[in-house]
DNA sequence: TGGGGCATGTAAGTAGTTACATGATTGT
DNA sequence: ACAATCATGTAACTACTTACATGCCCCA
């Protein structure tokens, strides 16, 4: 996809604070993955791509003998992140298996599109219950919140949209019998 | 993400009956692109891996002067197919730069929030209409149209999610003031 | 005669994952 | 003593995009 990628998740991680590398991946990986993931294998090396541009700061800040490396937001790297916030443009991008599956399910016997739509809405029920999960946590505020409610609601939907295909896959299985 | 990719996107291509490399580019760019995209530096290279592992076989046909060639399924291509679609697993993975500002926006001044939930709902509305383009052609047919129906009603589903909240951050913003 | 579509292809680059290496700390 | 978690990092790999090169055909 176009736009930096990991900058920005990486930009937007520290405008709520300062934090290390491995914070950054725990905070991914119980949020944005859901719609930007991050590997450590990105987010390390764009930190230090990050400071060199200016837009974070780095901090030694060891716990014990154990060491960490904290960084922060420069007021570049916040005017950076506010630009990008405030472009209009905003690409989205899904590789969705599940839905390439019933697009070619027509290839199997009839009876079987069927069990297609049931394993595209269990793999949604999957999702959904770790969305809730972290629900329950309560920790999302604000437009992080809204983002969280924009999951779950979603995902609702597409179980929902599932289920009525399957009861019409069902009633067309009926009918050729 | 795991499964070979641009793999079953061919073979299932190829599903529908014989076609080239451009044919194909061309039926992706009209259907799977919105849950799985590729490209023809991908499509080429792949069509003679698959020959070379006998799931699909070649034909020149050339048309005119000018060359042509047409890839069909073999009978292990189609067992091949086959047995993915039947796999119970199906990943999904979404890049949304829309929704990953909404996360981060609370680094905008509270007004400008609105704008972002703007933002994001343009764009959904622009790729409705590309779906409803193609609805209109009317060339979908059996579970490919069950896809397309999915695709028009989600984004329909996300689109009025869209106005739900940037009246509720509407409301938000009266009483702030 | 020139632009657009048909048709195949590749080189270079970017993005991203996976698996591993290292080592300290905390809790059982 | 050991497992889990904190913490940083990299090498190798896979996936994918972009931009370009080539050349034919059709139509205005």
């Amino acid at each position: 996809m176009r736009a930096g990628g990991v900058e920005y998740v990486i930009l937007g991680a520290l405008s709520f604070g300062p934090r290390s590398g491995y914070e950054i991946k725990r905070l991914v990986d119980k949020s944005t993955r859901f719609f930007w993931a991050a590997s450590y294998g990105q987010i390390y090396p764009e930190l230090r791509r990050l400071e060199q541009e200016g837009l974070i700061e780095s901090e030694s800040d060891p716990q014990g003998g154990r060491r960490r490396i904290r960084y922060s937001l420069t007021p570049a790297g916040r005017d950076r992140l506010r630009g990008w916030l405030r472009e209009p443009g905003a690409g989205y991008e899904v590789r969705d298996e599940g839905l390439l599956k019933l697009f070619f399910a027509r290839a199997l016997e009839p009876d079987e599109v069927h069990e297609v739509v049931r394993a595209l809405r269990v793999e949604r029920e999957r999702v959904l219950e770790q969305l809730r999960a972290i629900e329950r946590m309560g920790v999302a505020r604000e437009s992080g919140a809204l983002v969280l409610e924009y999951g779950i609601s979603s995902h609702e939907w597409m179980i929902d949209w599932c289920r009525d295909a399957e009861e019409r896959l069902g009633r067309r299985e009926e009918v050729a019998r």
